[in-house]
DNA sequence: TGTGAAAAGATCTAGGT
DNA sequence: ACCTAGATCTTTTCACA
């Protein structure tokens, strides 16, 4: 990870659809060694992918809420591999406290959040808080000085 | 919003890099046809960008947290145009409830997040829970069914 | 790791249905 | 809105430093 890696991944980060040349470019570096040194940063694991980002609202997605789920013991929602593939569930995180986990979760209508909730009441006490809106999105990661 | 622009989107959601030949070929039209519709996805800011997602850990960033910020009034953190550009802040919510916003915040250490938390407290007061694991970073938008 | 050059492949533009 | 076709640009591959 020197700063020619750190140079790339800024770039990719701000836009994952630039060309081989156009990134060889921005860099100084010829398109062939771009394209080395980014297929290690991905056979690495350090890019995990490249993702389209997709604004929620304008695709009839107009609640979108943290819910924090209290579920320790064999019902806990972790354990069940299935919710991660819940359309309505963006993200999971496991988390210290007195929850397990906090969820983001975004549905079409307060009544189709209704039933989200109803469902991960099997697992156990869901806390739900409603997000307003999103003053940052994404932040690419820099390196720290 | 038809049935091809959902197929588009779960595409480049999946892959950001896929070329418009190949995207052309997997959902069955020509690729000047694909790039006119992924264009206007784009102008109508149903994409809002195409990021590489790069692995924390990886880079050096192994603590993690979501920090709720209470700080109502002249000195919320909202106000404040700079806080967005912090390198350690990934994500910012603005919620309802006790708290005015959530922040997903990734540190080198637990030295340097002390200093960001330090850093915040200038805004309100921030209530910090560590992120142990991500059992599902990110999931794809698809159409509700 | 890096470069340069040639083959293969992708994009863009124009004209037509 | 979509397709085809030709010109231009990009990616990939490989020999070599």
């Amino acid at each position: 990870m020197d700063a020619m890696d750190w140079a790339l991944l800024r770039e990719l980060q701000a836009d994952a659809r630039l060309s081989y040349s156009e990134l060889s470019r921005r860099v100084h570096l010829s398109p062939p060694a771009v394209a080395e040194r980014v297929r290690r940063l991905e056979e690495n694991g350090v890019v995990t992918g490249y993702h389209a980002h997709v604004d929620l609202a304008r695709t009839g997605r107009d609640v979108i809420a943290l819910v924090t789920m209290s579920c320790y013991g064999a019902t806990c929602l972790l354990l069940d591999e299935a919710v991660p593939g819940w359309p309505e569930v963006m993200e999971i995180y496991r988390v210290t406290g007195d929850a397990c986990s906090v969820l983001r979760v975004a549905t079409a209508s307060m009544e189709a959040f209704e039933t989200v909730i109803d469902r991960l009441g099997k697992y156990g006490q869901p806390s739900s808080t409603m997000v307003l809106s999103t003053p940052l999105p994404w932040q690419p990661v820099l390196p720290l000085p």
